[in-house]
DNA sequence: CACTTGACCTGTCCGC
DNA sequence: TGCGGACAGGTCAAGT
């Protein structure tokens, strides 16, 4: 799904496009999608305004007046889209979106606001899900207990990195990186971004990891997380923003689905291998596989 | 206990 | 063209 950037970039379009609206209607096309009783659901929905749209790791949340949020996780395949009244939802969206007329037959969950726009939530694969919490345990940061750091955050130095990634010294650099309780909102493609750019092998054990490389790793992960939210994320297949466009961010990457390809540093050829079950993509030379 | 694998789903692509 | 298998942005529970 839609890592850390793409979320974000979801939610700045989201946080632009919801506050203040009203939401009239709440139709459950799958209702496996939604995690709370539907009768529940209405209910607490209709009539309610939304206040704000937030996101922790790859979790977002759009906050209503009656003191429950809207929690939402993408997870593969989901997508948030907004039209406004004045789209015509059935005459298909214009040049470079991959989503046509709404709902389609990927549409899970439609709210309809009063003002007659909507907002769809699309889920081809159906591993997404959708749930309303009471805001005060978001707040609380309760739902969020078992969630590591943002990478974002300012106050996230190389020591904090270094001391979370040192909670797990055996396993492979990639594994701790996609777990989310050690850090959360990176997955497959930031984290073999982030490790080509600090020059680590995705199996190399944090405990071998030196001061330097933390450093470096540090740096790459904030590097290569604000420039794709500034490239709208990575469009792999299906990702669109709030409003059905497509990311930028894939043209830059370095090693991502660039198996074949020359390294841009080295120029020795991307490799395709499989760690922590998951389809990983390095450079050969300038990613030198540390060991005891 | 720490760590890895399968399951959840649908769609696409590739080789035979 | 058709069919089988592998694979795809994530995260759990169930295995070793």
């Amino acid at each position: 799904m839609p890592e850390l950037p793409e979320v974000e970039t979801i939610r700045l379009g989201l946080a632009d496009l919801l506050p203040g609206k009203e939401i009239a209607k709440f139709s459950l096309f799958w209702p496996k999608s939604l995690h709370f009783s539907p009768e529940e659901a209405i209910k607490l929905l209709k009539g309610s305004v939304v206040t704000s749209v937030d996101r922790r790791a790859k979790v977002l949340f759009i906050s209503l007046s009656n003191g429950y949020s809207l929690v939402i996780h993408l997870k593969m395949t989901g997508q948030l889209v907004y039209r406004s009244k004045e789209f015509n939802f059935a005459a298909g969206h214009p040049t470079k979106s991959l989503v046509g007329s709404l709902p389609d037959n990927s549409t899970r969950i439609e709210i309809s606001f009063k003002d007659g726009s909507k907002l769809f939530f699309n889920d081809q694969r159906k591993f997404g899900w959708m749930k309303l919490i009471k805001s005060q345990e978001l707040n609380n940061d309760l739902f969020f207990k078992n969630y590591g750091p943002e990478p974002l955050d300012p106050d996230i130095t190389s020591q904090i990195l270094k001391k979370q990634l040192l909670r797990s010294p055996n396993r492979s650099i990639k594994a701790v990186l996609l777990d989310q309780s050690i850090l959360a909102g990176l997955g497959n493609i930031y984290v073999d971004e982030s490790l080509w750019l600090s020059k680590i092998h995705p199996l190399t054990k944090p405990s071998l990891l030196s001061d330097d490389q933390f450093k470096k790793l540090a740096r790459s992960i904030v590097e290569v997380l604000k420039l794709s939210i500034s490239k709208g994320g990575s469009t792999n297949r299906n990702y669109v923003n709030a409003n059905g466009e497509v990311g930028k961010y894939i043209d830059f990457a370095k090693v991502y689905k660039k198996e074949g390809l020359p390294c841009s540093r080295c120029g020795t050829k991307i490799i395709k291998i499989r760690v922590a079950g998951r389809g990983t993509h390095i450079c050969p030379k300038c990613q030198i596989l540390l060991v005891e």
